[in-house]
DNA sequence: GAGTTTGAAACT
DNA sequence: CAGTTTCAAACTC
């Protein structure tokens, strides 16, 4: 049986720890009992900028959780799930998922109980006091729930019994354990009593709540699966790090929740105000956290849905996820350099190698990079349907391969380099690079790394200035960026895709070992040649156009778009995105691009030059002069609009153009970019 | 769509 | 480390 970290469990957990945690802040502001409870602190979030979460999550799964709690929890023991497709998919009920599940229902009820108005006051009394344990419940999720369920009271004398009853016989101790027991039964059946009476409790903040459980619930369960501590001990400061950077964004808009949501004098909440406002909020909240919405995963697709389904049923288009792998228990996963360029779109790349030198602690935690979105620009008819989430399918349905004596093992499938599972799309022989494969698919990749730690980390790095320098410097940006390894080009004077540098639309460095070169995104001895020769100009509009959408290129008269830079998590199979993502935050790029054309351009030469497109299709001029001053990056979608969409969406009836709408329409928000990192090999 | 070219990845 | 082979994407026709 799972067990939680003990340290975590020790009597000294007094109820102000509880309170000062940062997931019962962050439940207690969303909820309007809290609210009428506790306005001692004014900013009930502000600590949520964050103590060390550290502790309750203990996981680097942390934006797998979903996905993870279904099918990656760990190699060993969780079967990947493939959609109920697969035979083997479904055994798991793991444990983790039952705690979650008993989590999300307790903290549905306390949802409810606190969407309930005319709850008498020793109702409400209870209430508050479940608020209070549900952090702990959060907290040591492994254990039973029945052990879980202490009253604040309880927990007070308790913590004093823990301090004074040392000398306690073991039948007295039984007995507490008893008579807590009952006082847990107790206040469940008021929970249902309350639940019958407030049945209509709005459901969206019972699936904010479960999401929050689910995250939170499944760290220790995971951490507890892994064998091999030491491996998982050193991600944990950098995951913890991503969590609490997702945290502080949802943190602001609950922030303003909070100011919104007044009580009056009287002490009672208006909770036909507030109760609108906060599940409008939370939503918005969830959907702009990147664990919850980048995530490429199904079963996160499946939650996704199920808010959906909660908030507007209409939203039924549900394209399919593509699944991420999850390479949380081996020793040190990276993204393979191509995933970065793809990935960069819509979730940082974090992967737990990529590095283990992050891990190493050279990479400071607070370096991670949040995507999300603003949500007072989010349109009103995208309702439970996030952008995210639609970013994540396309993105992650834009990489297909086209193996055919590898099995998609091996660096040579885009789709494996990239940390993803093959997908319907692929046109793959022999694919073994599925969810039900994984054991394998997991050692393979151990293999890989083991010969080359890094061959799973990203191959071009930026520097910072290529997204947040001026429209002038963005024109520099190809050279700001270098591959990481460097090419070897002998024929195509790296002009040609061929050309890892010029694929990646990034000039060659010293390190490239090419004859020729010719890269139009700067050569290796530093020049430029994009305004000579007429291969170059036309190789790089080419390039330009569909490939390094760092920053590109709404091209195109016909159809103008905004380019787009933006963390491409999405692609990021896996588990440490944010911390990828820190590490090389400007090796983020459009994994949209993949999806952008070739055609959708180039008769113009500028395109070279990458540019902004301000006369943006549905956005608002506004909104795209909004490019941010430095850390706060505003990064537009560029909807994949190309017929040479390299990588489609999964569903039949949904070209990768099917959500370009609603690319143009929102914003994706890059927020604590870090300093950039010397990525340079030693 | 088939065939060729290319350079990364893998192998020796 | 260097040379060779394998591989799949990029490219051409």
């Amino acid at each position: 049986m799972d067990t939680p970290d003990k340290t975590q469990l020790t009597p000294t957990s007094n109820l102000s720890k509880f309170e000062d945690s940062p997931v019962f802040k962050y439940i207690d502001s969303l909820s309007p009992i809290e609210i009428a409870k506790s306005k001692q602190t004014d900013n009930v979030f502000s600590s949520l900028a964050f103590l060390s979460p550290s502790s309750l999550f203990p996981s680097p799964q942390i934006n797998c959780h979903r996905e993870s709690r279904h099918h990656f929890l760990s190699p060993s023991n969780s079967k990947p799930p493939q959609g109920g497709h697969e035979s083997n998919a479904s055994e798991g009920a793991s444990k983790a998922d039952e705690k979650s599940n008993l989590h999300d229902e307790y903290l549905g009820r306390l949802k409810n109980d606190c969407s309930s108005k005319g709850t008498s006051s020793d109702l409400l009394n209870d209430q508050l006091d479940l608020a209070t344990e549900v952090p702990r419940t959060l907290k040591y999720d492994c254990r039973s729930p029945d052990d879980n369920f202490e009253s604040r009271d309880e927990v007070l004398k308790n913590t004093s019994v823990g301090v004074a009853g040392e000398g306690r016989s073991p039948f007295q101790r039984n007995r507490d354990g008893w008579e807590k027991r009952q006082l847990q039964e107790r206040d469940l059946r008021k929970i249902c009593r309350v639940d019958q009476i407030e049945e209509s409790a709005g459901c969206d903040w019972v699936a904010v709540l479960s999401d929050v459980a689910d995250k939170l619930t499944m760290n220790s369960s995971i951490i507890h699966e892994n064998t091999d501590g030491q491996d998982q001990r050193t991600a944990d400061s950098g995951t913890t790090s991503f969590m609490s950077t997702i945290m502080q964004f949802p943190l602001d808009n609950v922030n303003n929740l909070e100011n919104a949501d007044s009580c009056d004098p009287s002490g009672s909440c208006n909770q036909n105000e507030s109760a609108v406002p906060v599940t409008d909020q939370t939503h918005s909240i969830l959907s702009t956290c990147p664990l919850d919405k980048l995530v490429v995963s199904d079963s996160g697709l499946k939650k996704d849905v199920k808010e959906e389904n909660c908030h507007q049923s209409s939203h039924q288009q549900v394209s399919i996820r593509r699944r991420c792998l999850v390479f949380e228990k081996s020793p040190g996963f990276g993204l393979h350099l191509n995933s970065l360029p793809s990935i960069s779109k819509g979730q940082s790349p974090l992967s737990k190698s990529t590095l283990s030198s992050m891990d190493k602690g050279e990479v400071p935690d607070d370096k991670i990079v949040v995507i999300t979105e603003n949500s007072s620009e989010r349109p009103a008819t995208f309702g439970g349907n996030s952008i995210e989430q639609k970013f994540v399918e396309e993105s992650a349905a834009c990489k297909r391969c086209n193996c055919k004596r590898s099995k998609c093992l091996k660096l040579y499938c885009d789709c494996f380099a990239a940390g993803l599972y093959c997908i319907e799309p692929c046109a793959c022989q022999d694919c073994f690079n599925k969810p039900i494969h994984e054991n394998m698919v997991l050692e393979t990749r151990r293999q890989i790394e083991s010969r080359n730690p890094l061959a799973f980390a990203p191959k071009v790095i930026r520097s910072t200035d290529s997204v947040s320098d001026s429209l002038g410097e963005i024109n520099k940006t190809p050279a700001s960026a270098r591959h990481k390894r460097g090419c070897n080009c002998k024929r195509s004077s790296c002009l040609k895709k061929y050309c890892e540098c010029f694929q990646a639309g990034v000039g060659c460095s010293l390190s490239c070992r090419c004859e020729g070169c010719k890269n139009s995104f700067g050569r290796k001895d530093g020049g430029y040649e994009s305004e000579s020769d007429g291969d170059n100009l036309e190789a790089c509009e080419r390039n330009a156009s569909e490939k390094n959408s760092d920053i590109v290129i709404g091209k195109g008269q016909e159809q103008p778009h905004l380019s787009v830079v933006s963390p491409d998590i999405s692609r990021l199979p896996f588990a440490y995105r944010g911390k990828l993502s820190a590490v090389f935050p400007h090796s983020i790029k459009s994994s949209l691009r993949l999806c952008s054309t070739q055609e959708q351009g180039s008769s113009d030469s500028s395109s070279c030059q990458p540019r902004f497109d301000s006369s943006l299709h549905g956005i608002p001029e506004n909104e795209t002069a909004e490019v941010p001053k430095h850390k706060g990056l505003t990064l537009v979608s560029k909807p994949p609009t190309s017929p040479n969409c390299k990588r489609v969406s999964s569903t039949p009836n949904q070209p990768c153009t099917s959500s370009s709408i609603a690319w143009r329409s929102r914003k994706l928000i890059l927020r604590s970019i870090p300093s950039f990192p010397s990525l340079a090999p030693p």
